[in-house]
DNA sequence: GCCTGTATCTCGCTT
DNA sequence: AAGCGAGGTACAGGC
């Protein structure tokens, strides 16, 4: 038996059959359609007739795209129901989410393709050089920071928020750090002075407050500077990582990179 | 000529020639396959062999999507280049962007099916109940935030961010507004702290600070109060508007509200 | 280009 | 279930 099942040139009624068994048998079925789109929920949206790609996942997942964007003109998050049938010789899906409640209503103009995939996909995403991968740098060598410092908290949770990295300095003053995977912002420097004030209200020691970043704009640098808190330039580790856990990865990636140089100049 | 051509059983490299041309000509390609895919760029990412839905779209927007989540396991934004070929009888999806620079490598182990989608979609999404449309209802609507008050300023530009809404009170003390659509959040009152602050820079004028929102958090309500400012509860409102600016679309929705209900209970 | 802030953000985690 | 913060966030608007 094939994986996927293909279906062109069906009448409405046969569509919404075949959407509502495959959904039951836990497939990924994708429709090309023209179609209207109405959404209420969070907010309220509407769309006129267009040529679409539907992806609706067996874990209630419901994605529709237009010809550009990354992301999704509408869309039904994980947990949503899915229902499809036929009104008036068109076949129309609706998804309903419950808390919030929210609902998509699609009607189909014309059906393309339907496509029935039962998908097998057991692997999970390796990735690095996420903010993860930057507090364990420092909580594995605090040196990094400064001379003398130590780690005393990750996610320390203050009334006001949590803490990234909660240590101490060699002279024995608490230090609130806030870590950016990429470049410091407004906000940045806005949370790091929160964590800080939050700290002043549970301690009487003297309080340091460094942000963490590979980089930093320059009006956030100012403001680091306004509100006497301090700036260090330090960027997320990228560690090739197998399933395994073994670093072999990044030599294939390299291959890769060295048949792109070879094919495009 | 039909909107869609479907190949199975297809051949790396008639893959890669299909792939290549559908691009050049501006049109949807989906691809069904098992696939490895290899990341690198703002991070590192890896994941092994796995069935999976990738969208190729003529702005140079790459998805890959796993069979569960609303988000893409990997992808390129619009923009990036997109090449396809065939390497140890593979097929190979490679995609790269520039700026920052970063590279997605799809191995394709198996394909199952690819759709060549000549998608036509004129229409743009109408939507409402977000913050602009809660900017909009004050600015029409001033008194909504208090007898007497008067707008100043949208999207006030201070050194330290921008200011949803300035205005005065009936009191001429100067008024910092921050609107959120939905619950606003501790992140919410450090925003409006911040704006605030950076008023006091630029004027001896009294200043108040009032975070606008349909809801607020425990903690956030408590921080509002640490720091002298004050909450007003407001929801931006949702209005249907048709492409040609008439409300006619809600009787449309709640026509198949009335439809849901029949085919559910 | 960079910077700033919103989003029907989504997602994971913790209380 | 709600709150909090990260994200390869994407995206739009300004400068």
């Amino acid at each position: 038996m094939s994986r996927v099942d293909v279906f062109s040139n069906i009448k409405a009624r046969d569509a919404s059959n075949i959407i509502e068994q495959s959904f039951v048998r836990g497939e990924v079925i994708i429709i090309l359609a023209n179609c209207i789109i109405h959404y209420e929920g969070r907010a309220l949206s509407d769309i006129g007739p267009g040529d679409r790609v539907l992806i609706i996942k067996p874990d209630g997942t419901l994605i529709i795209h237009k010809k550009i964007k990354r992301e999704p003109v509408n869309w039904q998050p994980p947990g949503s129901t899915i229902r499809a049938y036929e009104r008036n010789g068109r076949l129309v899906i609706k998804s309903i989410r419950y808390n919030p409640y929210e609902i998509i209503i699609v009607e189909c103009l014309e059906i393309y393709l339907i496509a029935i995939y039962d998908a097998i996909d057991p692997y999970a995403l390796e990735i690095s050089g996420t903010e993860r991968d930057l507090a364990e740098l420092i909580y594995r060598n605090p040196e990094v920071i400064e001379k003398g410092f130590k780690v005393l908290k990750l996610e320390y949770q203050t009334p006001f928020g949590i803490i990234d990295v909660l240590g101490e300095d060699k002279e024995g003053r608490l230090v609130v750090i806030e870590l950016k995977r990429s470049s410091a912002g407004l906000q940045s420097v806005s949370q790091l002075r929160r964590y800080v004030e939050a700290m002043k209200n549970l301690t009487r020691r003297d309080i340091r407050g460094i942000l963490i970043a590979p980089r930093i704009t320059e009006s956030a640098l100012a403001l680091v500077r306004k509100y006497g808190l301090e700036y260090k330039k330090l960027e997320p580790p990228k560690v090739p990582r197998t399933h395994d856990g073994r670093g072999v990865r990044s030599k294939k990636l390299l291959d890769y990179m060295d048949d792109y140089e070879n094919k495009t100049e």
